[in-house]
DNA sequence: TCGCACATGCTAAAATATTAGCATCTTATC
DNA sequence: GATAAGATGCTAATATTTTAGCATGTGCGA
């Protein structure tokens, strides 16, 4: 059980983790609230199911319902998820993908200094030399 | 035809744009090959026009075979996926974004360099004054 | 505590994705 | 221009996803 079909999600199931990873955690009627086409509450939690057992997520219960919640840390999810898109898009360059990403024009001239300073940490910090 | 189910992706399908943008274009065999888990050829063509009645591939004719590449612009697609990423994973912040990216550890200090060079000409470049 | 509102457990049908096979066409080459 | 290699066109079977419905359990308030 580590093939394709566990790790690779399905179009809805996708849906919903992008939206639980959005959300932290939730509950089967949070999710329908935040699905943009919504289906029946049945599908909403055969979907949770699935992804639960699939090991994607994991529940607890909250009075009568339960609150559903990603196994896998959302950071990491979000490095694994970015390293895709810069492969896929930007030919492994980090600097293309931060290039794309400030080239959005709505990026503040504030968050560009704090965007500088988050750089020179970087080269400081972490280099074993 | 403007619904989810044209706009997201079966896993193969997205399995298979990805791969497309990669490498620019590809003929069907090209595909098959750089297909980790690969189905037959029937099927990969089938994908293929499936990909391309959805509006998301086109194609040319070269000698006998067909070329495909994708209709939306790769940086078009790369801004659209970063920010799809963005939004679930990194609270639709492009600094967190970015400490995502350069904390990976395998970033040279000249490739930071680069970067703040890149994030001082955005600072310079765009704004509206 | 009784009952109702609302939750989950389970099962199954319908839609879609995924796959493959055979027929046909195209092209390079002898 | 005949032919073989290799390409696409088309059709259909199989697997998976997506959906819904009914039965059952749970907890809060009158």
């Amino acid at each position: 059980m580590e093939d394709y079909r566990t790790v690779k999600l399905s179009r809805r199931e996708r849906q919903i983790m992008d939206i639980i990873y959005q959300h932290g955690q939730m509950s089967v009627a949070d999710v329908l609230e935040n699905l943009p086409d919504a289906p029946s509450y049945s599908t909403v939690r055969a979907l949770l199911r699935i992804l639960e057992e699939k090991g994607h997520l994991t529940h607890q219960k909250d009075g009568a319902r339960y609150i559903y919640r990603p196994t896998q840390p959302r950071h990491q999810a979000g490095q694994s998820a970015l390293k895709q898109i810069v492969q896929t898009f930007f030919d492994k360059s980090i600097e293309k993908t931060v290039a794309a990403l400030v080239s959005d024009a709505e990026v503040s001239d504030e968050e560009l200094d704090r965007l500088s300073q988050l750089i020179e940490q970087a080269k400081k910090g972490d280099p074993p030399s």
